[in-house]
RNA sequence: GGGAGCUUAGCUCAGCUGGUUCAGAGCAUCUGCCUUACAAGCAGAGGGUCACUGGUUCGAACCCAGUAGUUCCCA
């Protein structure tokens, strides 16, 4: 049988894949075992494979794995977002191609186009996903905005208009004046830039007296309708009762009087524009201002403005500036910075907007979600993050849930023609409900409300919906799945989705939707930047796992990203990955290779050398469990690399492996050979949630199996640690063999020459047990015990007992001599250092007893050192 | 402007309740090897004033205070 000496996964990835599918491994149903689930975050329909899904999925998927393998009813339920203004954004840019303008479809005429769109590319990120391995259970798959989903949707809405949670308001929001629509605070990312500061003089109305304001907009002045000063402010007492004109449209206003002004910016004297500043509103809700709206939906001024109507919001600041100029009414202008909101969505500089919104009420509901974080009741990973969380949800503001789209929930609240309200599901009930609250009015039809749900109000029901949690309160599904075990996503939703889904599942199950957070990092370039299609820094995921396997790829991401901590990319990390598959299979390859013969009988190397795999194997492994109970996986992925690759490869099998004599490998004993294979078998299990197909490969390969004996339903190994102390022993053996291995290279000794090796020792003291592993990886011809100094040969110490390798070559005395005092100043060092702590009598009387006694052991030690290393020197002379 | 976090080897990170098995790991680097599993490899080696300053302590990477740099959140 001829095996490549090079792995190739793409000969066996989606053979593997399609094998699982066909065999429904990832299929989940409630029975009666523990439950372990998982919820995908939805990605957005719009969206491709980038390396924030890989990272996360990966994640997701090692854990589902691992749940899987630990003999639990594993349910990973994936599916996608709806995404409002994204794909609305697509279909509108697809539509203009056609030469198709939204605004001349009737809603029902878009969202057929959108359910087209969708049905078309909506979704190829779940197919994406098969080629990283991701285990889910596809016959799970939801859409939040299939029929079901959208259901819940409305039915939360008026459950909560009911209950008082929900109502409609004229608010300052924030308005995307490119995707048309309101967006939430948290979809605004606040940038610094470089502004200017235009200090404009409104004259004093019956008077020749100016008074000079400061804006940075100078386009909101047509929508002035106070200046505003501090009523301290000694520049400015004598103007009290007075009015001013606001420039090129002559408007007389009033001047105000509030110690809201800061009097240190600018003039201290602050125009008041209540339609498009949120702070300047509040201002003109409370000294009653007139609110004049100079701008439109589309960032345009209005006709409201009076001048420059239909041109952009930015043109006009120029031009305003430039007549102002040249009216004389401009002071001065001065280069500063400032912070400015951009849409998340679009980009577009967000223009504070009033305008009527839906609300959900946050200081009540959101309780829950805020103690039973504080409470450990859901941990989140890493813990760091609590902080955030907490400062977050002790100061949240109402979350507008309105969107002005058409892609999304149509929001279940109807209207007459003067404004009357009602919520209802559909527009017969919201008729009923409208005779009750009007017996008299005899209006046969309401109007419903045009707008969307933030898309975010349906994924915050994901981990109930998906089990039909709504529809369905006391399912089977939503039962056993609810509470989910682990939710893995980015801290930049933290706030998003992680808290709102934490409040829904307390309001609507009573219960936390799961128990642990995993946060991921971000993944970024190697100059620290983020990933993103637009700065198109990001390596196409399929083409890596072309490249390097998804395998590689997986263990890649996953050896450098603790939890929460950002991960600069690079491509080399998944080399690493590519790498370890190759060592995984030339281990198979060796294993594979070898002639078992039922004759031998097993010698003692190779019985010590599986006693000790064993308790290494039972060690780790006890490593492991544990940092995956802490979810640190970076850091169990890392204890696996070394546990395979240094304990396994290249310790045990290097002790078990049979010689060479002839050209020719000597047969295995069938004994050891067995016992190898199960080791490799425990191994290839514990490596499967990292590596899902090359474990299954050679799962395969290794030992006779039927299509239904696969790994991904193997069982995780139990711990069985019979021999803990052969460890202890071996630590000691690998340090001799290293020392022997040094000087070998130090003195440019080739492999292939034998060395003889001598021991000195007390005839009682004599242990044998590990010659025959020294002998072997040494290449020694013998291993002797002497009680005498060998003469002409290297000598060095372990352990406070003296080796002594004779080489052909002399001894460089001068060299010894020196290597001898340098040693034995390290040891008198070492040495005094610890006599300081046992001479000190604070320390003797405060110290633990153990770690006095340590200390003592210590001395003790080094003294012994000490002697041997002076008795060497005097030999030297 | 307010709050939180971070700073340990060239890079990415461990380091639990302070005590030379505590200064570590992987990658990268250097040296020697194409030794019949693997050069995508093997065997070795070098590399850090634990950001800085001060304090607490018998003893500090670890605790405290301040400084600098950096990231995030909020306004």
């Amino acid at each position: 049988m001829e095996i490549p000496k090079i792995y190739d996964p793409k000969l066996i990835e989606d053979k593997w894949y399609a094998h699982w599918i066909k065999h429904k491994f990832f299929k989940s149903t409630p029975d009666e075992r523990e439950p372990y689930t998982i919820v995908i975050p939805p990605p957005n329909v719009t969206g491709v494979l980038h390396m924030g899904h890989m990272l996360n999925n990966t994640i997701q998927d090692v854990l589902i794995r691992r749940g899987r393998l630990q003999g639990k009813n594993a349910c990973w339920v994936p599916g996608t977002d709806h995404a409002s203004i994204a794909t609305e954004a697509k279909v509108v840019a697809l539509l203009a191609e056609k030469g198709i303008k939204k605004t001349d479809l009737t809603r029902e005429e878009f969202l057929k186009h959108a359910w087209e769109w969708k049905t078309k590319y909506g979704g190829i990120i779940l197919k994406q996903l098969e080629k990283l391995g991701a285990s889910c259970d596809w016959d799970r798959t939801r859409f939040t905005m299939e029929d079901d989903l959208s259901e819940a949707v409305i039915d939360v809405f008026i459950d909560l208009y009911n209950k008082g949670q929900i109502y409609r308001g004229v608010r300052m929001v924030n308005w995307d004046p490119q995707g048309l629509t309101a967006v939430s605070d948290e979809e605004v990312i606040h940038k610094e830039v470089n502004s200017k500061l235009y200090y404009v003089k409104y004259k004093i109305e019956n008077s020749d007296e100016w008074i000079t304001v400061a804006t940075t907009r100078p386009e909101t002045i047509l929508g002035d309708t106070a200046v505003c000063v501090h009523p301290d402010d000694e520049r400015y007492k004598h103007l009290k009762g007075k009015r001013c004109i606001i420039p090129m449209v002559k408007r007389s206003v009033p001047i105000i009087f509030d110690t809201y002004i800061d009097l240190e910016f600018g003039t201290g004297a602050l125009k008041v524009t209540p339609a498009h500043d949120i702070n300047d509103y509040n201002l003109g809700l409370k000294h009653k201002l007139e609110v004049i709206d100079t701008i439109a939906a589309d960032g345009k001024m209005s006709a409201a403005a009076q001048f420059y109507v239909g041109e952009d919001r930015f043109a006009v600041r120029k031009k305003i500036a430039k007549d102002l100029e040249e009216m004389g009414q401009i002071a001065k202008i001065e280069d500063i910075k400032n912070k400015v909101g951009y849409s998340e969505r679009t980009n577009a500089v967000i223009e504070p907007k009033l305008s009527m919104q839906w609300f959900l009420k946050m200081d009540t509901i959101s309780k829950p979600a805020l103690e039973n974080v504080v409470n450990g009741e859901i941990k989140l990973i890493p813990e760091k993050f609590v902080n955030t969380y907490k400062h977050w949800m002790e100061n949240v503001h109402d979350w507008c849930i309105s969107r002005q789209l058409w892609w999304g929930q149509q929001i279940p609240a109807w209207y007459d023609d003067k404004g009357n309200t009602v919520v209802a599901k559909t527009h017969a009930e919201a008729l009923v409900a409208y005779k009750v609250q009007h017996p008299t009015s005899n209006i046969q039809h309401l109007k419903q409300d045009e707008d969307v749900l933030d898309t975010w109000f349906s994924s915050w029901l994901w981990p109930i919906s998906v089990f039909d949690g709504f529809k369905n309160p006391d399912g089977k599904d939503i039962n056993y799945y609810y509470p989910t075990n682990d939710l893995v996503t980015a801290p930049e939703i933290l706030f998003f989705w992680v808290a709102r889904m934490i409040i829904a599942g307390y309001e609507y199950r009573g219960k936390k939707p799961f128990t642990n957070v995993y946060l991921t990092g971000i993944v970024r370039d190697k100059q620290g930047r983020k990933m993103s299609k637009s700065l198109g820094n990001s390596p196409d995921p399929i083409d890596l796992i072309e490249k390097f396997g998804a395998d590689g790829v997986r263990v890649g991401m996953l050896l450098c990203s603790p939890a929460g901590n950002d991960l600069p990319f690079d491509e080399s990390m998944c080399e690493q990955g590519r790498n370890f598959s190759n060592k995984i299979w030339n281990a198979f390859r060796l294993i594979k290779g070898w002639e078992i013969s039922a004759d031998i009988k097993r010698g003692e190397t190779n019985e010590i050398a599986i006693q000790w795999f064993d308790a290494k194997f039972n060690e780790q492994l006890e490593v492991i469990n544990d940092l995956y109970s802490k979810y640190r996986m970076s850091e169990a992925l890392m204890t696996t690399y070394k546990l395979v690759w240094d304990d396994f490869c290249a310790w045990y099998l290097e002790m078990i492996k049979p010689e060479f004599v002839d050209g020719k490998s000597l047969p295995i004993d069938k004994e050891t050979y067995e016992t190898t294979i199960v080791f490799f078998e425990k191994i290839l299990t514990v490596l499967h949630p990292f590596m899902p197909f090359i474990t299954e490969e050679i799962w395969h390969l290794i030992n006779e199996r039927s299509e239904k004996e696969c790994i991904i339903v193997a069982k995780w190994p139990a711990i069985n640690n019979s021999n803990p102390s052969i460890l202890k022993h071996f630590d000691v053996m690998m340090e001799l063999i290293t020392t022997i291995r040094n000087i070998r290279k130090h003195k440019n000794i080739s492999p292939k020459e034998k060395l003889q090796l001598f021991e000195k020792v007390n005839q009682s003291e004599i242990n044998k047990t590990y010659d025959g592993i020294v002998v072997k990886l040494c290449n020694l011809s013998s291993f002797d015990y002497v009680t005498e100094k060998a003469e002409g040969a290297n000598s060095f110490l372990i352990n406070n007992s003296e080796f002594y390798v004779p080489l052909s070559q002399n001894i460089d005395i001068v060299a010894e001599k020196e290597r001898l005092l340098k040693e034995l100043e390290y040891n008198k060092g070492f040495l005094g250092s610890v006599l300081k702590k046992l001479t000190n009598e604070k320390f003797v009387s405060n110290a633990k007893p153990e770690l006095l006694e340590n200390e003592r052991k210590k001395e003790a030690d080094a003294l012994a050192k000490i002697k041997v290393i002076e008795e060497q020197l005097s030999a030297l002379k």
